[in-house]
DNA sequence: ATATGTACCATGATGTTGTATGGTACATAT
DNA sequence: ATATGTACCATACAACATCATGGTACATAT
């Protein structure tokens, strides 16, 4: 697996190794059960913090593309694959469009949709 | 109808305009149909910037608060005391948390579900 | 001892958002 | 001429979130 490290592109780094892990995933060139490096090993060679490299491993973890196993260090998901999709973002996409389009037609301002953003996504419980 | 603007609380200047002629509102010191101070006369008085007032109008126009009649001036809508009481910020927190609560069902992650959201905020329709 | 993931403390830089302000201009009607 | 609401151009500032970074520490197991 070959990840390359844009320090000056747009995207965050965190979400190029996510993407570039995603990457290899839905091209085969790592399989369910595979090892991934271990964050600080990974952090060292891309140049990269160690807690960069954690938030890319936390959040492909909850988006079920790798497990961490404590100790024993982090592997790909057994449906790694499937939840790789990118059709499923535009999809989400789309649906989220749709009812915010239907808040400002009702002449919601974007400030008030984002307050209520902000209050549905974090009072959550996880 | 008495206004006070007090320049160092921490709520927006156009949000306490819209509070205190909500609550002359529900206070009976202003009735349906009574005419408003015109935004620029307003504006004056309080030593405020045109568009401050103005944007305290537009939204108390856009919850059937006060009418706007072009050169006519702005007047006290005639169900205003009722849309004092009406919660729309409640209404948005609401619609969005059932789009919100669909995908997270159909699986989506809350960290999609981000990328998504600003994806569609910075896209805006006009 | 070494390595794993993870947690906490913290800093600075950057970008975004919201607020409030300024000026100019228009169609409308008195 | 004067006044109405409204639209566009624009700037400045504060607040906030995000991103990336640093260090230290823990339980776990080899």
């Amino acid at each position: 697996m070959e990840i390359n490290i844009d320090i000056d592109a747009p995207v965050p780094l965190f979400a190029q190794l996510m993407g570039q892990i995603k990457r290899a995933v839905q091209h085969d060139q790592v399989s369910p059960g595979d090892p991934l490096p271990s964050i600080r090993q990974l952090a060292s060679d891309l140049d990269l913090n160690n807690k960069t490299v954690a938030k890319a491993y936390r959040l492909l973890e909850r988006d079920s593309v790798i497990q961490t196993r404590g100790y024993r260090g982090t592997f790909v998901h057994p449906d790694a694959k499937a939840n790789c999709t990118i059709d499923l973002s535009a999809w989400v996409t789309t649906k989220l469009g749709e009812t915010i389009a239907e808040l400002r037609e009702k002449g919601v301002t974007d400030s008030e949709i984002r307050i209520a953003f902000g209050t549905v996504m974090n009072n959550r419980p996880q």
